[in-house]
DNA sequence: TTGAAAGCGCTAACAC
DNA sequence: GTGTTAGCGCTTTCAA
């Protein structure tokens, strides 16, 4: 590995030169300019980024913890921060704490067993000095994992953050919900079953809020036995359907595409057809939707523009671009739209 | 950031002997150990992973160069090689060079728009002190992106190395295939349709391989005529069914499941009965294959397992526990037996 | 058992 | 325009 001192050896001149030549700093001849690079070149050189960022104490690096790299809303997140971070000429390095790998979705009712995998990665996070901090969460819920004081500036992503200085980007799930809801009813229905996931669970809340908005809206009355509490896995799909069908439902909001799945075989068994008997909607828009027979009409996630949203923000906060909003003064939450995918279900 | 220096001035000892004790180097008294230990946990500290990296010149850290972290089968990928780097006290960090996102799958005819993302990414990791590397690709064909005598350690994952420096961790193409139609014929069939990918594609080589040797040992005919080329996407798994359903195919082998969604989608137009019919067999094991109905017959990849053994062959290499094999003498491949997964299609 | 000194590769501050 | 000096936070001799 040839070092800067070398290449400053090689052209005859003082490593600070060739410091300011690679990095466009100050003002340099021409002619030694052309000299330094040719011989960068030549030599393969490459700054050691340990060396630099020891010194300068800016690594332009973000850490993007991860609560699990297999949820499949991680990896469109995660390629899209580092699009962004890359753009501005910025790196972003993934922890992963792999929750569900470990607890499946049992977890996050553990504080205790939480902290022992998220306090050793945050620590090698601060080891290795980077800038800023994205925390992907898995599923929304209001995360309290930094302290008030924390000492780097934090984005949480689809999740919410409990701080004035942390701010969130998470999807409008009230809205997409109101929005699959109120495009049922346009179709006809009136007596909509709703399949939500753990009652606790703020994707749940908010998209039954949204459900009711739209009810309310149309002036429909909310029927609270037309709503069914899942896990977001199929089998609870299932489980939703064999009882909403006894209401008398003419539809089906599963709020999980996974949970829309459920809901199909349900109806396939009971010789229902879909659509045409009891229209289904799903959510997510996962690759699964697709393959569905009918097709499923779905919300399909902003996870592209979630991961470049936290980018920017943390990014701007590390270079002062928001405004002043440095310390926010209350919590700053930013609801990305979802885009209602119909396809063939309703 | 509290330093070492300064846990040393608080604790009236020198920063040698702070280092001394938390790396539990050289010998010390049990009381200034406690001594040190108990500011160290009250501060809070943490050691600098630069200054300490430019020190030692080895970062226990190993870097991750995926070529698209959306493809499917990098995240299991990639968790596992974390997990098994976390296990041996290493860290990996991923690097992501977004070909499919730039390129879908046309990218990787042209050289130079390669290296042009490539190269880049690779200075990074060496800028970043890595002590080795792996390559994860994103399908399986012989990668030549490192000279022969490229100066850190490397394995190539989910793909072949030219280098006999090289080792790779791949998938046994040849042998699932082999293993699936030979579960085909045992089911009777004899006149079975191959939908494979691009021609050229080491997946549909080493598959159609597997494919002619289960015939070969059952004494079927290989015939021509029975196999189709496709994209790997859905629509070629529909035009290759609608090809083989006139040469009288009674089951039809797709290597991607989404090819065997399209052999779905034709099958169910035809209104020919999947299974009852015609017997459907895919390849890989993604989620949508549960979901197809009836539940499709598959071959399950073994990510975690290809993951472990990449993260176990470079760290042995690292710390030359390979049994002298440091530099192979012939090109080092290690094939990741598939598994079937028996469902509802066949 | 502990410490002093040197130095990893780089850049900031300042002098020339 | 270019060079000198000092030092980022750590570990590694080597000496005491």
């Amino acid at each position: 590995m040839v070092t800067l001192k070398e290449i400053a050896e090689i052209c005859n001149v003082s490593a600070t030169t060739v410091s300011n030549v690679i990095n466009g700093k100050a003002k340099t001849s021409e002619e030694t300019k052309n000299r330094i690079m040719e011989v960068v070149r030549k030599t393969g050189y490459n700054p050691n980024y340990m060396a630099k960022g020891l010194r300068v104490k800016r690594t332009r690096t973000i850490a993007i913890i991860a609560e699990d790299l297999a949820q499949f809303t991680s990896p469109p997140i995660i390629e899209n921060i580092m699009a962004y971070c890359e753009s501005r000429q910025y790196r972003a390095t993934v922890y992963n704490l792999r929750l569900y790998d470990r607890w499946s979705d049992t977890w996050y009712n553990d504080e205790e067993e939480y902290k022992s995998v998220f306090e050793p990665v945050l620590r090698d996070v601060l080891s290795a000095q980077v800038d800023g901090i994205i925390y992907l969460a898995g599923h929304c819920r209001v995360i309290k994992s930094f302290s008030d004081d924390f000492q780097l500036p934090v984005v949480m992503c689809y999740a919410l953050s409990d701080s004035p200085g942390i701010p969130s980007v998470v999807i409008d799930d009230e809205k997409s919900s109101w929005e699959m809801v109120s495009h049922l009813i346009k179709a006809g229905h009136k007596r909509i079953g709703f399949v939500g996931g753990r009652v606790e669970n703020l994707h749940t809340i908010e998209r039954l809020k949204g459900y009711q908005r739209a009810l309310y809206e149309n002036g429909i009355l909310f029927d609270p036995s037309l709503v069914f509490y899942g896990r977001w896995d199929r089998e609870s799909g299932y489980e939703g359907a064999s009882k909403l069908l006894t209401q008398g439902v003419t539809a089906i909001f599963a709020i999980s595409d996974r949970m829309a799945g459920g809901v199909y075989d349900y109806l396939y068994e009971a010789k229902v057809a879909v659509k045409d008997k009891i229209a289904v909607a799903g959510f997510d828009n996962e690759a699964i939707s697709q393959y569905f027979r009918p097709a499923l009409t779905t919300t399909e996630l902003p996870l592209a523009e979630i991961g470049k949203k936290s980018a920017e923000l943390i990014l701007n906060r590390l270079e002062k671009k928001d405004g002043g909003r440095s310390a926010y003064s209350e919590p700053y939450v930013i609801k990305v739209p979802c885009t209602l995918k119909d396809r063939n279900s309703v």
